[in-house]
DNA sequence: GAAATTTCCGATTTGACTTATAGGAATACT
DNA sequence: AGTATTCCTATAAGTCAAATCGGAAATTTC
């Protein structure tokens, strides 16, 4: 699996919304500013989400995007399988496509269907809400790390 | 991390080089005609392979590759870190190289943190001797399934 | 209802990277 | 000498990610 800039903007954008839950509609414009994402292409992104259902959306003056699930409802796993596919490394664990002769009974393969278990264990388990709070204890324990030097 | 074919390839010419450990050197086209891999890309392989120690090659009539180890001894993380790179899914993970504005406290990236290390976890620990045994366990329980049908 | 704002949609470009091929040099055996 | 094999470099071909462009549709404001 890689996570692609698409993948990686789309986390970023989500996360974003996450930290601004019942503010209000936030619009692209305000997305690209904090995240420095280039403007069409998060646009492209959000539709993505959006037809997908964990956004919602509204037109015009006023408009913007909103979760539409509360951020812990909303899994990483589901996202990055939305936009860059799925978790696993290679190819022949997800498609039924064969790669080596004998898929079957293929040791390589079941080894990364272990690795593709693993790691959707992680992804499918951490949620929106996870990562803000990941993000806001790692900051408050660099913050008291600081306060030390003073 | 995504494996590419090259990567797949690495992978399938060493288990393959693993399954004839001990039974004199094996070339190229051995390979090939096993595995069905591109023969020149696959040559451009094993020299990568050979340059970083795990291959023992010899040039001319009689001539081929072995490994330099035994199975039990070369890790599939090794190898894919070698052909592929850093198993990290995301870019920002292993390379210095921000990609979000707060990089150091940021929660998605602490997040891929973990999912490099339980990869890591599972591909460092399992060897070319391990891929065969799995490969030829599944074999044999398979090939029990079938008689059943007889 | 006209104008402004914002999301929505499809096509296209650009560049980078993966995959594979080609041709020959170096080496070792018979 | 001749043959077989690995080694090396360049480059073609193909694929896909990343981004841009131009405009359509909807919503609010005046
Ligand atoms: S089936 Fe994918 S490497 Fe064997
Ligand atoms: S540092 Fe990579 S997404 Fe935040």
């Amino acid at each position: 699996m890689k996570i692609t800039r698409k993948g990686e903007y789309a986390m970023r954008a989500l996360v974003d919304l996450a930290q601004n839950y019942r503010k209000g509609l936030r619009q692209i414009q305000d997305i690209v500013r904090e995240e420095e994402i280039p403007g069409k292409f998060l646009e492209q992104i959000l539709i993505i989400l959006k037809n997908a259902g964990l956004l919602q959306s509204k037109r015009g003056i006023g408009g913007g995007y909103s979760l539409n699930r509360p951020p812990d409802k909303i899994s990483i796993g589901e996202v990055i399988r939305l936009i860059d596919g799925p978790l696993a490394p290679l190819g022949c664990v997800s498609s039924g496509h064969a790669s080596c002769s004998k898929e079957i009974t293929c040791g390589i393969r079941s080894v990364m269907v272990d690795v593709e278990n693993a790691t959707a264990e992680i992804l499918d388990r951490v949620t929106l809400a996870d990562i803000c709070n990941r993000t806001k204890g790692m900051a408050e324990r660099r913050a008291e790390y600081q306060m030390y030097y003073i």
